[in-house]
DNA sequence: ATGCCGTATGATATACGA
């Protein structure tokens, strides 16, 4: 089974890129983030004609927004609340094998890492809370999740292209990775991209729009994350960050992510 | 760290991304 995250910095603007590397990449499953579109005007009937006959999805005007496309179907599906609003940043199914699968968008944060002046900050530190105690909660040795989706923040000094100028930066602060490392640790929850490119490879998922030549300068950051429970590692068999459609015209400032399992084994 | 780009909106400037 392929499965895929992207955030897509809008679907509809996207559309066209997310045909070309479902084409290319003909992911089983594809979880997006950043759709910005409200329900009724998803374009799922794009997603139908590409071959995907179950999908949720939860948006909203002009932010946030996620959805799961899927060739396999689901047992159950389910959209929680986090931090008591109902913005649109998460979803999870339940596959006929029993796996579990969450979608998550985390709040980015906004500009100043300090949680006295800016609500966005201290938003996102509550949500990634919020995750370590619903895990923690739900945690059993034979659970069978993978968490993916835009968490915004790069927590290994090689997720940015430099950690000492990036440590007071939204996104790699150590308040941050201490609150990620949290969320690891209410499940025991094993990085399935650094599982494939250890450290200390350099791994990227996102490159700013505001960088020129994002190719040459690689000035990226890992923001976008695939996570497994332990007992479902020994199904991972390769991961592949895509780096082309980062470089197709007007592009998403993050680059999808595909992970392969093989559950054939599994009961 | 800045950069000064991209998307969306009852828009022609502003919020937000990170």
């Amino acid at each position: 089974m392929r499965l895929a995250t992207w955030n897509v910095n809008s679907v509809r603007a996207r559309l066209s890129h997310v045909e070309q590397f479902v084409t290319e990449i003909q992911p089983d499953i594809l979880c997006l983030q950043e759709t910005k579109v409200t329900d009724n005007e998803f374009p799922v009937k794009a997603f139908r004609n590409l071959g995907y006959e179950h999908h949720v999805i939860a948006g909203q005007k002009s932010y946030n927004g996620v959805a799961i496309f899927s060739k396999l179907p689901f047992s159950t599906t389910d959209s929680k609340i986090w931090c008591g609003k109902d913005d649109k940043r998460h979803l999870a199914v339940t596959l006929e094998n029993g796996v579990e699968l969450h979608n998550f968008y985390v709040p980015a944060g906004g500009d100043i890492p300090d949680v006295t002046v800016n609500d966005k900050f201290a938003h996102k530190l509550e949500f990634m809370s919020e995750m370590t105690d619903w895990f923690a909660k739900r945690r059993a040795d034979d659970n069978k999740l993978i968490l993916v989706g835009d968490l915004n923040v790069a927590p290994l000094e090689t997720d940015v292209w430099n950690h000492k100028q990036l440590l007071k930066v939204v996104s790699h602060t150590p308040i941050e990775v201490d609150h990620m490392a949290r969320i690891y640790g209410s499940h025991d929850w094993i990085d399935a991209m650094r599982h494939f490119v250890p450290e200390p490879e350099p791994l990227f998922s996102w490159w700013s729009y505001r960088s020129p030549d994002w190719k040459a300068a690689n000035k990226g950051r890992r923001l976008d994350h695939v996570w497994v429970t332990p007992a479902l590692k020994p199904y991972l068999k390769s991961m592949n960050i895509h780096l082309e459609p980062r470089g197709w015209e007007k592009p998403s400032d993050h680059a999808p992510i595909a992970v392969d399992f093989d559950f054939s084994g599994l009961t």
